[in-house]
DNA sequence: CACGCTAGGGATAA
DNA sequence: CAGGGTAATAC
DNA sequence: GGTATTACCCTGTTATCCCTAGCGT
């Protein structure tokens, strides 16, 4: 995996700038936690569609994240993201001059012919609905490492404390895709969880991933995912923040 | 008491 | 989460 | 001029997380 350019290099603005670039590897490590952004609240995306909706030939996909939590984002943006990222830093919305109260943090990464690829793992294209829909690649038990793990529970899981366990909000995935990752997360990592039914408020049905709360599992799911958390997401494993 | 499971509401945080 | 608009730039 | 692409900033819309409540073994 590589950052290939598409054809011409350009600056920070994205203006030709006469060269092409070099190539660059895309850390292992950024991938991993890229697979957890994308099971969880992150979004590829091309910018500019063609009037079939479709992106345009040679345009390439942005790693894109707007979230509540700065330290998440700034967290992301500063130590996993930044070599797919210009210097612009996150930024507050809505924008502070407007006087309305901040209540997201936003960054997007480059656009890149790598990230188009990824893009093209995990989401296919609807023709009833004309738009890109997001899904689990079936190779995903290669794929899913602890810090991709610990990426996908810092964005859509949370601390159910009536169960006293972990639940992730696989809402928008199918039934069989959560089974897979229910089967994955055994086969790798020796997790137990099973598929919880939720009717949603429009009626429809969702699944989602409740770990077993035995206190093994859950000793080893924070055991496996605590080194790649930031502490400000400790809540969702239930661990105080130690001094 | 420990653990598993279902159900549902709501104002955001995706 | 997803999509839209525009300035900037090269060819 | 016309096309093509990216970075940056902004907007649309709802499915999320986060919570409470309850029953069962
Ligand atoms: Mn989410
Ligand atoms: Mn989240």
């Amino acid at each position: 995996m590589s950052v290939l350019p598409t054809h011409l290099g350009r600056d920070k603005k994205g203006r030709f700038i006469g060269k092409t670039l070099p190539l660059v590897p895309l850390p292992p490590k950024l991938v991993e936690a890229l697979l957890g952004e994308l099971l969880g609240d992150g979004h590829l995306r091309f910018n500019k569609k063609g009037e079939d909706g479709k992106p345009k030939s040679n345009t390439n996909a942005q790693l894109a994240m707007t979230l509540k939590s700065k330290a998440y984002v700034d967290y992301l943006w500063q130590e996993v993201y930044k070599t797919i990222c210009n210097n612009t830093p996150p930024h507050a919305w809505p924008n502070p001059k407007t006087g309305k109260p901040v209540s997201q943090y936003h960054f997007a990464s480059k656009a890149l012919a790598s990230l188009s690829q990824i893009h093209n793992q995990w989401y296919v294209w609807s023709n009833t609905l004309k738009k890109f829909i997001k899904i689990v690649p079936l190779n995903i038990g290669e794929l899913l490492t602890p810090i991709g793990l610990a990426h996908w529970i810092m964005g859509d899981g949370y601390w159910d404390n009536s169960a006293k366990t972990v639940v992730i909000c696989t809402d928008n995935f199918t039934l069989s895709e959560v089974e897979l990752l229910i089967t994955v997360l055994k086969s790798k990592f020796n997790l137990t969880a099973t598929v919880q039914r939720r009717i949603k408020s429009n009626k429809d049905i969702c699944w989602r991933i409740r770990f077993s709360g035995k206190k093994d599992n859950i000793d080893l799911l924070r055991v496996l995912v605590k080194p790649h958390f930031i502490p400000s997401m400790f809540y969702k494993l239930n661990i105080e923040i130690e001094k």
